[in-house]
DNA sequence: GATGAATGTTGACGCCGTAAACTTGATAGT
DNA sequence: ACTATCAAGTTTACGGCGTCAACATTCATC
């Protein structure tokens, strides 16, 4: 259950992204066009970020006229929607990866999850960089981000649940492990996120695009070890 | 000399951005065709993002063909580019406003400082979010980021000089004051720098753009109190 | 005052997103 | 089995975009 998400509407909702159609073109109609063009339009994103979802180039590269969209999408934006929600897992997957090398529920095993999770991000940004901006585009859906809870409040569900949940259950147990002062811990997902996206994005988008790959892991290190040296500090 | 940077090329030079043109248009010839399309560009990216920098609807502002624009620029890129780095100069701007605002070499006034300088970055990614957005638009020049020094290297003279003059300095007074170990100051303007910009990019674009003006100042304070923390840790 | 370089204009091209109207083919009801 | 229906494709068309080539106007300068 790693797979689809099927966006909205008059979905079948099947493929798990990757191969997808049920079977290949035959003839006129296609059998499984939504999640082919959300396919091609994700290859689209990874070749040349955001502004490469061109539903037109979409449809080509499916093989087949460019209207034929309109019959699974309600325009352009909701297939970029479907691009952005696949990068957004992806990334997830990216984190999970990094932090389930980590075993252990001691404090240095705690903290050295938590800085897991960050690299694993900051590794999905580098290899994915078209899919990583793509993720975070302003689009219409998505917002509801926030939840009262105490003084700052916490990712509201819907986000949590795709894209934060580990960060988050990492904290925790930074706090268990008596490595955070638990009065502290309350928006603390927010200062870690924010820095690591922050230099995701810096390397990404932003003026450190031309780091060699020692000067990147170097950062990186350095920039998550401050923020978690932050969060515990007494 | 707050002014214009007259971006490449065949430029004359003059203006401060704000009311640009030596005269209106007075016939055929519009006299500072040039800076009057850079600062109808800069209006569409403050009403609409990086996206909506149209090299035709910029001439349509100022009353000129699309075509003219390729007399002052090679192509709509050139043209985004002056955008991106006008709103650089504000951010940098909105940052020193913020700094100036704090007197005194004591430990506390220099931390002090350096938040500001944090509240100035968010401060204008919230009153600017198009601008700021197309301040960090990849886009063709300017890369040549880093030049090492020591361990981690410090921003290259060209970005430095526009945009983090004063957060270095301010976190070489840290320093100074006894309040972070001088061991630790290579890469510190990056951890802070990330940590900012990171904060910035999900209220602005991000899943954090419908916070109440309260949540989002607690939000920065705590954001930038951390990293703050982080440094200052013996 | 003629003339050439700067500067602006028109027209055209191919790409984009999207709408309307038409075609194809699978399927359900008789 | 025949046919009506309707979802899923197609073609055509529109306006907006970036850009190029060719033409027009004005400014400076001899």
């Amino acid at each position: 259950m790693e797979a689809n998400t099927s966006a909205a509407g008059s979905g079948t909702g099947e493929g798990g992204r990757g191969r997808s159609a049920r079977q290949g073109k035959r003839g006129y109609h296609h059998g499984d066009l939504r999640n082919a063009l959300i396919d091609a339009a994700i290859e689209l994103a990874g070749e040349g970020g955001p502004d490469a979802v061109v539903l037109r180039a979409a449809a080509r590269r499916v093989g087949v006229s460019a209207t034929a969209a309109y019959r699974h999408f309600e325009g352009q934006a909701e297939l970029f929607h479907a691009v952005k929600e696949y990068g957004q897992q992806r990334l997830v997957e990216c984190m999970e990866a990094g932090g389930r090398e980590i075993h252990g529920d001691g404090p240095e095993a705690v903290k050295e999850r938590v800085m897991a999770l960050g690299r694993g991000y900051i590794r999905f940004a580098l290899e994915e960089p078209g899919l990583f901006r793509a993720a975070f585009c302003p689009s219409f859906p998505d917002p509801i981000p926030i939840t009262e809870d105490g003084g700052l409040g916490r990712i509201a569900e819907q986000w949590r649940a795709r894209s934060f949940d580990m960060l988050i259950e990492t904290l925790d147990e930074l706090v268990a492990a008596g490595m955070m002062p638990p009065e502290r811990r309350p928006g603390a997902e927010l200062s870690a996120w924010a820095t690591v996206h922050g230099l995701a994005m810096l390397l990404v988008d932003g003026p450190l695009d031309t780091l060699t790959p020692e000067q990147v892991h170097c950062i990186t290190e350095r920039v998550i070890g401050d923020i978690l040296t932050g969060l515990t500090a007494p």
